[in-house]
DNA sequence: ATTTGTACTAACAGTTTTGTTAAACTTTTT
DNA sequence: AAAAAGTTTAACAAAACTGTTAGTACAAAT
C-alpha cells in the first residue's frame, strides 16, 4: 500500500504507530509485545521491524510525542484580559478537560519516568527551557494580584502542584474512583462535572482572601 | 537451611519474598522476572517457583499485602477529642508521612489495577465492607461542623479525593517534582517539609469560612 | 541405622518474544 | 518494458523467561 494511498486509508506505517500507541499507553513498555502491536494494527510483526526497527525505538517515538504532548497542556495560554481569577479557573477547567481527554496520559509518562532513569532526562531536556520562564510569569501574577489585595500571595510552584495533583489524580485512579463514586449512587460521568468544580473551588478557597 | 534457622537469620522463603517485593514495587508486574527476583535473593530461580510455584501466585501474595497496606492507611484514627480541624490536620500530616515512608505504593496498586481487571476485584473486596461506614462517619461529622458554623459544608468524598490527590501526586511524580524543586533551588526534602504545609493549608482553606 | 521429609542444585524443556532474512510482490522510475 | 526501489510474507534464529524434574544433601523421626 504506497502510492494508490490517495484517499485518507492509512498507511501500515501509521497503522503501526497509532496501534504502538495504544497498546504502550494501556500496558506500558514491559507489558507491550512487538507482537500485540502488529495484531492490532493488523500486520505481521516483522513490519513493524521494518518501519521501526526495534520496539525500543518505537517506543521512544511515542514516548516523546505523549510527553510533548502532556508538557504542552501545562503552559494553556488564557485570554490576558480576564481578572486574574477566572483565567486561573479557565486554566483548571482546560487542563482538566484535557486530562479527561487523554486520562492515561500522566500515569504513562509517570510510570516510564521511574521505571528508566533515560527516559527522565528525555522530559528534562523538554521541560528545561521552559519551565523557569513560565513559573517566573505565573509567580509575577500572582504578586503583581497580591500586592492589590485581590488573592492571597502563595508560591507559584505550589499551586501549580495543587492544581495538577487535583486534576491528574482523579482520572489516575478512577478505577478507585468509581467505587467512591458507585458507593454514594452515582456514575463516573455524573461524578466528572462535579469534581471539576470541586477542583476549581479548592483552588478559588485557597486563593481568596 | 531449616531448623538451624536459631538466631534472626532470615530464611530462602522471606528472602525471596521481600525481594519480591522490592522488585515488584520498582518495575511492576510486567518488567520484573523471576529470574531477577532470586538474583537479588541470592538463591537459584528454581527456590522461587518451589516456595511459590508462579510468578502470579507470588505476586498476588505481595499484591494483597500491599493493597491492604494501602487501604489500611487512609482509615486513621485521630484522638476524638480534638476539635475537627485539628483532627483534619492531623490526619493530612499522617496520610502524607505514609506515603513519604512508602512512595512507591500508591503507584504501584493503581498501576496495576489499571492493567488487570482482576487485581480491582480484589481491592473493592477490600474496600467495599469498609467505605460507606467511614465516608458516613466523616460526613456526620462534616456535617454537624458545618450545623455549628465552624466549617464550611462539603462532601466527606470530594474532601477525602482532595487531601488523597494532594498527597499522592507529589510522590508518585517524585522524579518531575524534583526538577521543579531544582529551578527553585531546593533539593527534595527540603521542598517535602513545605509541601505538607501547603497540602494542610489548601484543606484548610476549603474548609474555613 | 534406616526411613522420611525438607531444602536445595543443576540441568533441561517449552514457550514467548524480539529481531532477521530471503524471496515474492508491487510500485515507481527510467 | 526493464530496472530499481519499496513493501510484504513466511520462515527462521537467538535469546529470555517461566516452570519442571531428577538427583543430592542433610536433618529429624522411627
Amino acid at each position: 500500500m504506497k502510492e494508490q494511498n490517495k484517499g485518507q486509508e492509512i498507511s501500515t506505517e501509521q497503522a503501526i504507530m497509532a496501534a504502538a500507541e495504544a497498546e504502550f499507553l494501556e500496558k506500558g513498555y514491559a507489558a507491550t509485545k512487538t507482537t500485540g502491536i502488529a495484531r492490532r494494527a493488523g500486520v505481521t510483526h516483522a513490519m513493524l521491524h521494518y518501519y521501526y526497527r526495534t520496539k525500543e525505538n518505537l517506543f521512544e517515538m511515542v514516548f516523546r510525542q505523549k510527553a510533548q504532548k502532556l508538557i504542552g497542556s501545562f503552559s494553556v495560554v488564557v485570554d490576558g484580559d480576564l481578572p486574574f481569577l477566572e483565567k486561573v479557573k479557565t486554566a483548571i477547567e482546560t487542563h482538566f478537560d484535557f486530562i479527561a481527554a487523554n486520562p492515561q496520559l500522566p500515569m504513562f509518562i509517570l510510570n516510564e519516568i521511574v521505571r528508566d532513569p533515560q527516559r527522565l532526562e528525555i522530559c528534562k531536556e523538554m521541560i528545561g527551557p521552559v519551565l523557569p520562564g513560565v513559573m517566573a510569569r505565573i509567580q509575577h501574577e500572582i504578586d503583581r494580584e497580591a500586592a492589590q489585595g485581590t488573592i492571597r500571595r502563595v508560591e507559584a510552584h505550589q499551586l501549580l502542584l495543587d492544581i495538577v495533583s487535583l486534576n491528574v489524580f482523579f482520572f489516575s485512579a478512577q478505577p478507585l474512583v468509581q467505587i467512591l463514586a458507585a458507593s454514594i449512587g452515582k456514575d463516573f460521568s455524573e461524578f466528572l462535572e462535579a469534581r471539576k468544580r470541586e477542583n476549581v473551588q479548592v483552588i478559588m478557597d485557597r486563593l481568596t482572601v
